[in-house]
DNA sequence: AGATAAAGTCGAAGCGCTTCGACGAGGCGA
DNA sequence: TCGCCTCGTCGAAGCGCTTCGACTTTATCT
């Protein structure tokens, strides 16, 4: 194994000069550090890490927490954790992968033993256990998502309310004044899980204020689901023409089950959806929507915690503001 | 920051013996043993993992390695990594998370900077640019799944052209003469990853071997395309009676899409899959399956991985037995 | 009884890196 | 011209742990 050492020597200059030349944290002339360069090319050489995190109390490495629990969108999660991934390597940072099988005592695990500088967490719900640890944790941390109480935490995600907002004044300024929302499983209400619940909010309070009749229907994500929730719209609430829809996996199979019961989108009903473009512009029918852009909140999370490790201060809260794309799946109220 | 010193004083003994307590490298008096355990719960110690793995060149972390390419089903792909996570904290391990953005450096900057001792490399293809430097890696390394020259490398996988022979058969038994297999999205073949190419070997082998009629057909992840190759097949194939599925995504809308154009499962046709078992058996109609045990393969992956830090030899090729279960989409072939 | 082995413990020497203080050489303001 | 600061470099002191050799004590064998 070739270590600083030998860099030093084949380059002539003592380890100590070898190290602030990788590192920057001193000034190194030109020549030498062409010198050291060349060095560590020739000889291959790659820094050890376990003794790099021990002389300098930095393991260059993030704690990615991935709890992977009922009635979430699995790939979306996987865009989070992709994105992260990059955004760490960006910053010369790695991460390692910790599920929810071990409990807090995970968190408190890797940050303990020095494993990891920092941690970002995912799936937050609004009374999350992993709070107190992360509170108490002597390591910075990022939240993706929002919890009830984010106080002396720092959170990030999108303004799901805003979105939920966003939808609505979408299909108001179409001329719609009957809507629903066709939300996540139940079970991720149930479960409190901040995201679900405020895009409820955003939608319920932007009708309001516009004057409109709105319903919530939570629903599982299945084709069936959506079957039955299409069937039970049509049937209680007639006059709709307006939907939005904060569900990944049966987006295509609701408009296929409105469709079905002789619904047309657009013509007859407006549909508009949450989630990731990708999956949005990919639809057969392509469906307006506010986009889940996970590269931009796991790259946002990272930079935050880049932040924190760097000792500067960040802010508590981070909404990235909605961006809603029109597609073929909305149009004007038809005046019938 | 409490330390092994820490511990040491305050258990009456010296460090080393503290180490050897933890570690059980030498034997060490119970009595001993009690105190410093009691010291460590008391003091709250956690050995710095960096300083350990500088003193033992051992991380105790292993390398994950997950290209998300296009055409994997990434729910099948998150359920490996999580088991893959989940034995590796059962042998003490933690799991850095590798995505191929990096390409292939990635895998040596890891094991070259000492950060993992092992690598698990997911979704390989008969060709993959991975190899040459898993060879030349100095740390044991285990592919889920097979390249076209396993020769010197550790893999292990489902046996998926025994799945594909194991349906055929199933069909075979069930009176059925003419069989069709509905695989994975044509760039997954074009692509060289073997378990699709297996799985169309195993089908096709075992269907002239028993003198089926059988046809191949690749099939995007999209409902659409599952609808057209339904009506292709029952166009072209009209004796058909036998479906292999071996696509996760289109299980339930190729399922629909038959029964659209009006045939029945299992009465007029009988379908199989190569999926998950949760997924066949969450089905509408409970599909009879080969199970792809991602917990199974992601344990053996580790298991073979902690074989060979241990200095123990370890076969190249571990294949698991497929396991078919029966359930509502098979029957026996009318005899109309 | 003497020799040998095993159990149980300690002290010290690193593992490979970062970082602190020091120091010579040159530049600059007064 | 003197003092002072910055640049560029070096040497040495750790970072917190594991492990090796050595030592004492006790058990085991002939």
């Amino acid at each position: 194994m070739v270590k600083i050492t030998d860099v030093a020597r084949h380059a002539g200059v003592s380890p100590s000069t070898v190290s602030y030349a990788l590192s920057g944290k001193r000034p190194i002339s030109e020549e030498t550090r062409q010198r050291v360069e060349e060095a560590i090319r020739l000889l291959g050489y790659r820094p050890h890490a376990g003794a790099r995190a021990l002389a300098s109390s930095r393991s260059n490495v993030l704690a990615l927490v991935v709890p992977l629990r009922a009635g979430i969108h699995v790939p979306v999660v996987m865009q989070f954790a992709v994105s992260v991934v990059t955004a760490a390597r960006a910053h010369d940072h790695d991460v390692l992968l910790l599920t929810q099988e071990e409990g807090e005592d995970g968190l408190r695990r890797v940050a303990d033993t020095a494993l990891v500088d920092a941690l970002i967490v995912m799936d937050v719900q609004l009374q999350d256990p992993r709070l107190p640890e992360l509170r108490a944790l002597d390591r910075p941390s990022v939240l993706i998502g929002f919890p009830a109480e984010p106080a002396g935490l720092t959170c990030i995600d999108l303004d799901f309310r805003a979105a939920g907002e966003v939808c609505v004044e979408h299909l108001v300024r179409l001329g719609h004044r009957v809507v629903a929302l066709v939300g996540s499983p139940p079970e991720v209400y149930a479960r409190e899980t901040g995201f679900a619940q405020r895009v409820a909010q955003g939608f319920t309070a932007a009708a309001t204020r516009h004057g409109l009749s709105s319903s919530v229907h939570p629903c599982e994500a299945t084709p069936d689901a959506a079957r039955a929730v299409a069937e039970q719209l049509l049937r209680e609430r007639p006059a709709l023409t307006g939907v939005v829809v904060h569900n990944e996996a049966i987006l295509e199979p609701l408009i296929d089950a409105f469709e079905g019961l002789g619904l047309r989108v657009p013509s007859d009903l407006s549909v508009t959806a949450i989630c990731p473009n990708e999956l949005a512009g990919r639809a057969r029918l392509p469906v307006t929507s506010v986009d889940v852009p996970s590269a931009e909140v796991g790259a946002g999370a990272v930079e935050l915690l880049m932040k924190k490790l760097g000792g500067a201060g960040v802010p508590e809260a981070t909404l990235l503001a909605p961006r809603l794309t029109e597609r073929a799946s909305t149009g004007r109220r038809s005046v019938a």
